[in-house]
DNA sequence: TGCCTTTTTTGACAATTGTCAAAAGAAAGG
DNA sequence: CCTTTCTTTTGACAATTGTCAAAAAAGGCA
């Protein structure tokens, strides 16, 4: 829990009542590759934080898998639309690697909002950084070709190149496999 | 500024006390149509609430300017990556329409805070809602045709085809002006 | 109304990208 | 080591979309 406490010192240092609290209500959960953290159709209950391994989120669209994100050491994971809004969601969350992670239920987090502002000021921040960086990605998504897209991806998110699949990185990209893989013989 | 805290009840109701607070610190501002409430290159210091009127974000690429939101009334509007991280972000915003807004600057609403935890929780939720949005929004970017985006835009947002040009929907869509005008033609 | 500006449409063409199918290469497991 | 499975590459072709240029339409304003 050590990578924790430091991943969220990085954000806004908390007490440590509230650091005792927190980790009192965390589970370990440990992944083998290829089996599921998430699976659509679910509600997602819990918040991870994702110590070791590799994750990937991604959907169904007309038969295919659609990868809209990879997770990595020291990443918050959770269905966001279905951990936030209560409801069924439609995404899957998938190990790419052998993984551990550390969960909170939504009930245990929000008994702990009650207790400990401090612990709800360290997720509105963190909230607000990952919100900076998924309009990072609209922003690369929106106009940008397929090449363009590849040549920030090595420059933004080198690790994804090195761990991730060409399929699974082509999807993310939102461009066919065999288009990455020209796009990448001509570079 | 009842709009405002119908707005919030909506979120998440906050006391009396924390609501008198937050009306004091909020400054009014009209802004003519075109004029700019953000531009790119500067310290974004302000969350607004907008009350009446019609913006947009956009940024330059190229040359070419990609807009890529439009906030409407009873939307919260800042250029987020400005205001959250303290540093000259690359956005303009700018009104489509004669608009009125709330506004209230990052010193004030970091102090209320400190003073009122439910308004930290009602940001910490609204903050969660936007995510979720945002996330929708690269989901229908990522692997979508020119069309599917069109029809989809149809569903989930019809507003904006009647109050914005064709040629900044086209942009928000990540597409050319003239292929939307062909889809259009041929639905 | 008439003029000017902005927005939208249309045409022709080129470039990009997707799809399908098959081959080549790499990794995993007995 | 060989077999099986999964991943990546390559080719051929079609479909989609962008670009440039010009015309048409719509809107704003004196």
């Amino acid at each position: 829990m050590n990578a924790l406490l430091h991943c969220i010192s990085q954000y806004h240092p908390i007490s440590l009542v509230a650091w005792e609290a927190l980790s009192k209500a965390l589970t370990r959960v440990e992944l083998s590759r290829n089996s599921f953290l998430v699976q659509e159709g679910t509600v997602c209950n819990h918040l991870y934080f994702l110590e070791q391994g590799c994750l990937r989120g991604y959907y169904n669209l007309d038969g295919k898998e659609i990868t809209y994100w990879f997770g990595f050491e020291n990443n918050f994971i959770t269905s966001f639309y279905s951990f936030i809004s209560r409801k069924p969601g439609v995404e899957n969350i998938q190990a790419l690697e052998d993984s551990t992670l550390w969960g909170i239920s939504f009930e245990a987090l929000n008994q702990l909002f009650d207790l400990h502002s401090d612990l709800e000021r360290l997720v509105r921040i963190i909230n607000e950084q990952y919100y900076i960086r998924l309009e990072e990605r609209l922003m690369g998504l929106q106009f940008k070709t397929a090449r363009e897209r590849y040549e920030q991806l090595i420059e933004t998110s080198p690790h994804i190149l090195q761990r991730i699949s060409l399929g699974q990185t082509a999807s993310y990209l939102g461009i066919s496999q065999e288009t990455l893989s020209r796009i990448r013989s001509q570079v």
